[in-house]
DNA sequence: TATGCGTGATAGTAAAATACTATCACCAAA
DNA sequence: TTTGGTGATAGTATTTTACTATCACGCATA
């Protein structure tokens, strides 16, 4: 026997009723005509099965049935305006949960510079970060268990959208003593015959520094692909081979380049660039190209010092 | 701008979808069609001001927004459960805080063999008493401050309506050593000349015996009117004079009578009837009436021994 | 490349629910 | 007897809910 949901309204209509103890009073404070307020309690009582109000010429009364559900229709109420109260929250600014995909190649240091910024400028926006490689990111994004990721090019299927955030140089970096290190200006040529120690095939941005690297005869070294950035820093120290290190992570983690020469290619302009991607259709895309401001503006406020630098 | 507000069947779509993933599959399970569920859901985000979901063609996801409220709207749905629960406890058999009043020459001395009868029959009925003088009792059940009254006769407007518990004697209560607690068999003339006490006017059920001592020849002492059956008591073993006692008293009260002649008048049956009332157009009257056979059967039960009479 | 399939949206229509105005029924007080 | 205040009833209009049919889109498969 499936009766009829009671609606919020006619618990409501039920509540004023109650404490106006008059259908009619009630009927003028609800700003509705009394028969209709006649009409819906009697439609409450007879979802419930149950008679709520004793009705007399000199008014109205709570039943004891009617004056025991009263507190539960107050609390279903409540519960309501709950939701109401933080649905316009939701609507002063963004709040929820914003899950969102790094790289570990850029996220643990870029990230310390630029949250507490974003939770200042909104402070009802949580941020669920997640780190991983490039490529499962992306298929995160695409079947909806990432709302946005932050990663280096390339990038990108069709059903994606992608804002650059900035560009960041790769350094190269020399162990202690390396000839390479002794001069004043290295050029392209001078990476002939080094060994180029490089991240594995996963980390997609650095194929091109691989690329770059072959076309001037330089050894990219398979055998020793790093794992991480750390990797590859330790690698070079150890004298396994060079490499190029993007400028955030030198900035984050080499303060004293003890046993380590970083130096700057000038002719090659060798970088990556970093963008923030979410679907096409996600109803949040307004907000996320305000979040592309917000980030660009923390990282030159933030990362002055970094050596990044923006398209406009 | 006043917003429609959501229906707790809108939030049930919400959490369904929410849920299964496609709007289709949602449907199917709610029992109702597709496009139905997309103009609800629509409805719902167009209430909140929010895009609750992100669609696509290989289903929907929960938008931050949408993640943040989705307790909110369980949270709705529960307290509505919890309404319906609870009615439905109430259906089963009757439920809430009833209100009685009870005389105090009788409520304290009848309930206690009474109420956890009640209770082991109705175990979700709570009884709110309240002791006053039977006029205000009658005057606060007339205008809505009481369920029920459990009152001694006469009694009455036409708005409210009565069922006879049981009849309750007066015994004719002496001093030890008084002349007519001697007698083996009191009759109606040795009250002649004799100081009887009674109780201040507002106990109605007192008028009866008053008249019928006058009639007697009996000597009503109005300036000694007590203000409880106690102070009657009290008042006879001083021997200011005599009084009539009802059975209930003396049956809780008065397990030995020391200081006391307690005895019987068969000739003049001088009793009191005790009804439970109720306004006529109560909803709950179908159950009052059932309160009143279980009230009779277990006065019937517990008090036996107090001389008690029915009716049938 | 064409086709099929699965998704949600749109359009038109019917049914149900909500809401109104007007009036009735009842009863207590003047 | 009349008046006034109460809630209920009747008829009608409006709004909302719900349906069927179909469209739009895009991916996977043959």
């Amino acid at each position: 026997m499936a009766q009829k949901m009671p609606t919020v309204k006619q618990l409501k209509y039920f509540v004023c009723v109650a404490e106006f103890g008059t259908f009619r009073g009630a009927a003028e404070r609800l700003g509705i005509s009394q028969p209709t307020l006649t009409a819906q309690i009697y439609s409450l009582e007879k979802a419930l099965q149950l008679t709520l109000l004793e009705r007399s010429r000199s008014g109205t009364e709570l039943t004891p049935a009617g004056r025991e559900l009263l507190p539960n229709a107050r609390q279903v109420m409540e519960e309501m305006h709950g939701l109401l109260d933080q649905a316009a929250l939701i609507n002063q600014g963004p709040s929820g949960t914003f899950r969102i995909g790094v790289s570990p190649t850029v996220g643990p240091y870029l990230l310390p510079h630029i949250l507490p910024g974003l939770h200042q400028t909104y402070s009802s926006l949580k941020l669920y970060v997640r780190e991983n490689m490039p490529k499962t990111l992306e298929l995160d994004l695409l079947e909806g268990r990432l709302d946005l990721v932050l990663i280096p090019l390339p990038f990108g299927t069709s059903r994606l959208t992608s804002e650059v955030l900035f560009h960041e140089p790769l350094h190269l970096v020399v162990p202690e003593g390396h000839q390479l290190g002794k001069l004043k200006q290295i050029k392209a040529e001078h990476l002939r015959e080094q060994n180029i120690l490089t991240l594995e095939s996963q980390h997609s941005s650095y194929h091109r520094v691989e690329a770059v690297c072959e076309e001037l005869g330089a050894n990219i070294a398979r055998d020793y692909e790093g794992t991480s950035l750390d990797a590859l820093r330790q690698m070079v120290m150890m004298g396994v081979g060079v490499a190029f290190l993007p400028s955030l992570y030198i900035h984050s983690e080499i303060h004293q380049p003890q046993g380590l020469s970083v130096s700057q290619i000038e002719e090659l302009q060798l970088h990556r660039t970093h963008v923030l991607a979410w679907r096409k259709n996600s109803p949040n895309r307004s907000f996320y190209r305000q979040l592309v401001e917000l980030i660009r503006s923390l990282v030159k406020a933030n990362l002055s010092d970094a050596q990044l630098f923006f398209d406009d």
